[in-house]
RNA sequence: UCCUGAGUAGCUCAGCUGGUUAGAGCAUCUGACUGUUAAUCAGAGGGUCCGGGGUUCAAGUCCCUGCUCAGGAGCCA
């Protein structure tokens, strides 16, 4: 019989010693130097580090050089009297050259990170010529030329900690719970939704191929053979988008569980998100205040969220006076009441928002509205069993998912109505044929949370290397 | 694709109804300073005013055109 052993059963010394074993038979190459996160530890120590200069001034025969080495942030003290050559070299030093630094820890209320190191020696691997991002102001199309070298400044070093955190949260989440991760393939022969403008690229004998646009359908197949799956990778859109909420390459991570209807799939949701939240909170507190994000908002992530469908959203816009600017023939615009049956667009979704301190998942959206796969309400067939997960704080959709179509001859017909080309999708309606369940999944992209999350004005600024219309490089 | 706005020093910007040699702060370089936090003080260097065309005695400024970028809409995660 299996016995689960928590570290707190085992005999102690066994369980150091397998520490000390662990970390003696990894790391000892990385001893020849510290990282400044270990600096409270070390406090009285001689140490020695390895960074970037992060900022120079000084006074005098006094120089403070800021040194980053991507863990954080220490002031070094250089005195001109202890060490002319020192003192010389450190003068030397420009922003962001890089530079090894030994000398003795001393914790410090004046010091930017805590502690200072009085330096002892100092070693310059690279001096930097005129780094161009300074502490100053700078433009977007400036900061993000130079995206390569941005990435190193405190608050994009913040992000993407953020977001390495909500990676873990979403693997996490799912791997604890029963889920077992399905990658999607990338090139498609196909459309999965029909909808969207797609990447096209060639495909030796076999014509073109797409860059995927959704693992959707494939982890459908996949939920048929596990149970419950999740794919999680970029995806890509050829829209020609141009908002700050916008990317053309992207990461989706997407739940598929068979055997759950709309109401687990919203449950699943809720706690899904509600686990990235908190997660983030508890462990990326300092990059949180770095950022100067409110945290108090996010602590507010805590089930149940909002709920309401599509037509009481519509009766709540109505009566709230929330009008639709609608185009007139004659290139005017009239304002009329927002009609049962029109898609939500960012002015209704925010004026919804905008009561809510917590997420709020609009459910039963018209199925004119909604893609072919999605499963048409058996109490009124005018809405599909679909359901969307609105951030607050102006951060909009983060999740879009569904209950899936089960009956093939329904499928068939929802193929034909949207003009698809059936023969391609004969291998997702086997799905339907051989076994069929009631299954749903949802989609959550990561950017968008993380950047509701960590409060970014631009998704630009979330991804580490954005791909966006106009800009591909670097 | 549509609507709106912007392009002046390495960076962020000012430059009035067209009028001498186009300015400031930061950055860079030189010097001073023993606790700086975007240090301060003194001095120096730094310009294809996005490209092309036009109007004018005269264009950074006005007109046309091209390019680049930003914000928003639609689509969506």
């Amino acid at each position: 019989m299996a016995v689960a052993l928590r570290p707190q059963q085992l005999n102690k010394t066994i369980f150091y010693s397998l520490i000390t074993f662990t970390i003696m038979s990894t790391t000892p190459r990385y001893k020849s130097y510290q990282r400044i996160e270990q600096l409270p530890q070390l406090v009285g120590e001689k140490v020695t580090l390895n960074g970037w200069v992060a900022n120079k001034t000084g006074k005098g025969k006094l120089l403070f050089i800021v040194l980053r080495d991507g863990t954080g942030i220490c002031q070094c003290v250089v005195f001109k009297p202890n060490s002319e050559e020192i003192f010389e070299t450190a003068k030397s030093l420009t922003l962001e050259s890089s530079v090894q630094i030994t000398g003795t820890v001393r914790s410090d209320e004046r010091s930017p990170g805590g502690f200072d190191i009085d330096v002892e020696e100092l070693r310059v691997f690279q001096l930097a010529k005129d780094y161009p991002i300074t502490p100053k102001d700078h433009g977007v199309d400036f900061l993000m030329t130079n995206r390569h070298l941005w990435l190193r400044s405190t608050r994009q070093h913040a992000i993407m900690r953020i977001r390495a955190s909500v990676v873990k949260a979403i693997r996490d989440f799912f791997d604890g719970n029963g889920f077992t991760l399905v990658d999607s393939p990338i090139l498609t022969p196909a459309a999965c939704e029909g909808t969207s403008t797609l990447f096209e690229t060639k495909y030796f004998d076999l014509g073109s191929a797409y860059l995927s646009q959704s693992g959707q359908l494939y982890a459908e197949a996949s939920a048929m053979a596990q149970g419950r799956v999740y794919t999680f990778g970029p995806t890509f859109r050829a829209e020609r988008s141009k908002t700050r909420r916008h990317l053309t390459e992207f990461w989706m991570v997407e739940p598929e569980m068979a055997f759950f209807d709309l109401n687990d799939d919203m449950d699943l949701a809720e706690e899904f998100v509600e686990y990235i939240v908190q997660y983030v909170l508890k462990t990326r507190q300092q990059e949180l205040k770095a950022l100067d994000r409110d945290i108090t908002k996010l602590e507010k992530v805590r089930r149940p969220f909002h709920r309401m469908s599509y037509t009481e959203a519509v009766e709540w816009l109505n009566n709230n006076n929330v009008k639709l600017d609608k185009k007139q023939p004659d290139g005017s615009t009239i304002q009329i009441d927002f009609p049962w049956g029109e898609d939500f667009g960012a002015p209704q979704e925010e004026a919804i928002m905008e009561q809510f301190e917590k997420p709020c998942i609009i459910h039963r959206y018209p199925s004119e509205v909604k893609a072919f796969y999605m499963k048409r309400d058996p109490d009124n067939p005018k809405v599909a069993m679909a359901m969307d997960m609105l951030a607050p704080e102006g951060a909009g959709e983060i999740i879009g998912g569904s209950q899936r179509e089960d009956n093939i001859e329904l499928l068939e017909e929802r193929i034909k109505e949207h003009d698809l080309p059936m023969e391609s999708f004969e291998w997702y309606l086997d799905l339907r044929r051989y076994g069929s369940v009631p299954h749903s999944g949802f989609g959550l992209g990561l950017e968008r949370t993380v950047k509701w999350i960590s409060g970014a004005e631009h998704i630009r600024e979330v991804a580490p290397f954005p791909r966006m219309l106009y800009r591909i490089a670097p």
